[in-house]
RNA sequence: CGGUCUGUAGCUCAGCUGGCAGAGCAGCUGACUCUUAAUCAGCGGGUCCAGGGUUCGAGUCCCUGCAGACCGACCA
């Protein structure tokens, strides 16, 4: 191993540490601290005229460091916050010995440092509400200087911004940048409000292979690995819908799973190789169901995260309250690149294609140019919850033909911000069509579409068991909390988004 | 994969037509018992992303590479 060159400051600590040791104080002590409150706590319940927080306990990280000779100031900041402490000479060292505030308080803590403190609220002569410490602990001596943003009147000084440290070093970024912190809360609280939704309708969590031999569900690149027992490749799953499926053929009415899912695609603002979908599905429902379950999904997870429904995201305010528009993708055409597809053929698309200057490749079916004109003419156009219907067959090869529309299918899209956020059908569960898909799905490959999906026997036998009519549904959820939380960026709302290796500079 | 931009102290950044490497914060020493971007006095701290080239001389100009950001392409 390589001893990289330490920076003078990071010397100074490793002194420190040393000096602490001499002194007789364990810098990472084993016992735990009995903390009693929160600065968050205190900074709320904190009353002038009762003495609400006389003996508190808390412990956190010392942000920042204000010394004046025999009385400090210094910067707590736990998970909930930060709150002030004021810490006197006399009162932390009643006795002769001076050592731990001179020495251990003044000289030898740093910002970084994660301490424990024992005192009482009280409110300062300039009106701050503060901790004053009675008794210091040591928890955990930090050897790494910190990044030091400064504050005042809501302007930050120094802020880090730079990407690539945010990303690589999370947990620096979320020390020193509390909006992060925020977002990633509100991240849990999507997931956590959905799963109540489902829970109090009885729908199970469950868990799927996330390593499968076909990997199904979905048209994407898998990444691939091998199992070195069984001696055959294993591919991360793409999605899990053919999974959950199974289950509900095995007798669930109401199946979910929030599932890591992993495309070997492009990385950009919008995609990271693996990401995070709820999947759900309840038996005997339809797609037209789906729609109002899933307006029901999006404004409680809105009204739980905001406590309204209109959420700021860019420049518009977006409604979450249903009913959502529902266009039909033919429509969706007509009205903004001004042509009617119906009955077109592959020929007549590709020319139209070429007339609006689309790119397309001679691989791809009627079905993938109509989603490729959609997705350039169309798809950005809807900024407002909108519901994108009636696919086409060839590129819904799990879906159930639409019971009125020769040649569509029972799918929609929920378009928000321009972007796809839910993907639903009315699932298809008629085995020898299913059969006969996935057999259409092969020549499609067979012509060069490199993502066109894998037969999967075993699906097709469960399906000749029969599974009840069913609704599925799939929604990308770290897209939803980019929209949820106003982000630009997938990076923002994944803790760790992938990035390409660190290369030999020294950490 | 292509275009544009960026990389200098722990952090944020300056450094002009090539001429001794800079500031603020942070750090260190000292003063200060209600400060809050604390203040005051002093002091240290650099592989200027890496490698090569041009030049008497390169942080600066040229080439190659590495890493990142943005925009495209591919891709849900």
């Amino acid at each position: 191993m390589s001893t990289p060159q330490l920076s003078e400051q990071e010397q100074v600590r490793r002194q420190s540490l040393e000096e602490i040791r001499k002194l007789g104080i364990d810098p990472y002590p084993a016992a735990m601290y009995p903390v009693n409150t929160t600065a968050a706590e205190i900074l709320a319940g904190f009353s002038d005229t009762e003495d609400k927080f006389p003996e508190v306990c808390l412990a956190g990280r010392i942000m920042s460091r204000r010394i004046m000779g025999n009385a400090s100031f210094a910067e707590l900041m736990d998970s909930s916050g930060r709150i002030q402490i004021y810490v006197r000479r006399d009162d932390l060292c009643p006795g002769e010995d001076k050592t731990l505030y001179n020495t251990l308080f003044k000289k030898l803590l740093d910002i970084g440092d994660i301490i424990g403190v024992r005192g009482f609220a009280f409110r300062t002569q300039m009106g701050e509400i503060t901790v004053h410490v009675k008794e210091l602990t040591l928890l955990s001596k930090s050897l790494r200087p910190l990044p030091i943003v400064k504050e005042k009147d809501g302007v930050m000084y120094d802020a880090v911004t730079d990407p690539e440290m945010r990303y690589r070093q999370r947990y620096v970024d979320l020390i020193i940048n509390p909006e992060v912190r925020e977002v990633f809360r509100k991240r849990t609280l999507v997931m956590r409000s959905m799963r109540e939704l489902f829970d109090s309708r009885s729908y199970l969590e469950v868990e799927t292979p996330v390593l499968q031999a076909i990997p199904g569900g979905a048209a994407a690149r898998p990444f691939v690995t091998h199992h070195n027992a069984l001696d055959i490749p294993l591919y991360l799953r793409i999605a899990d819908e053919l999974y959950l499926k199974r289950l509900i053929v095995g007798g669930y009415d109401g199946v979910y799973e929030f599932a890591k899912d992993f495309r070997n695609e492009g990385m950009d603002r919008m995609h990271n190789p693996e990401f995070t979908v709820l999947e759900i599905y309840v038996a005997y429902k339809d797609y037209n169901w789906m729609m109002e379950f899933t307006e029901e999904i999006m404004s409680k997870v809105a009204m739980d995260l905001h406590g309204t429904t209109k959420v700021p995201l860019g420049d518009n305010i977006i409604e979450y309250a249903g009913p959502y528009r529902r266009v039909s993708m033919t429509d969706a055409i007509k009205e903004y690149a001004g042509i009617d597809i119906t009955g077109m053929s592959e020929d007549d698309l590709r020319h139209e294609c070429d007339r609006m200057g689309i790119g397309h490749s001679p691989s791809m079916g009627a079905g993938k140019l109509i989603d490729l004109i959609f997705g350039e003419k169309c798809e950005h156009h809807f900024i407002q919850p909108t519901f994108i219907i009636d696919y086409p067959q060839e590129t819904s090869p799990l879906t159930k033909k639409h019971r009125s529309r020769a040649g569509l299918t029972e799918r929609f899209e929920l378009m928000v911000n321009g972007k796809e956020v839910a993907n639903a059908y009315s699932e298809l569960n008629d085995p020898i069509d299913q059969l006969e898909r996935f057999h259409e799905q092969m020549r499609l490959s067979q012509k060069g579409d490199d993502e066109a999906m894998f037969i999967d026997m075993d699906f097709v036998r469960a399906l000749e068991y029969g599974m009840p009519p069913t609704s599925g549904m799939g929604i990308g959820i770290d897209r939803l909390t980019m929209f949820m939380t106003n982000q630009q960026s997938i990076q923002d709302v994944l803790f760790f988004p992938q990035m390409r290796p660190e290369g030999q500079k020294p950490l």
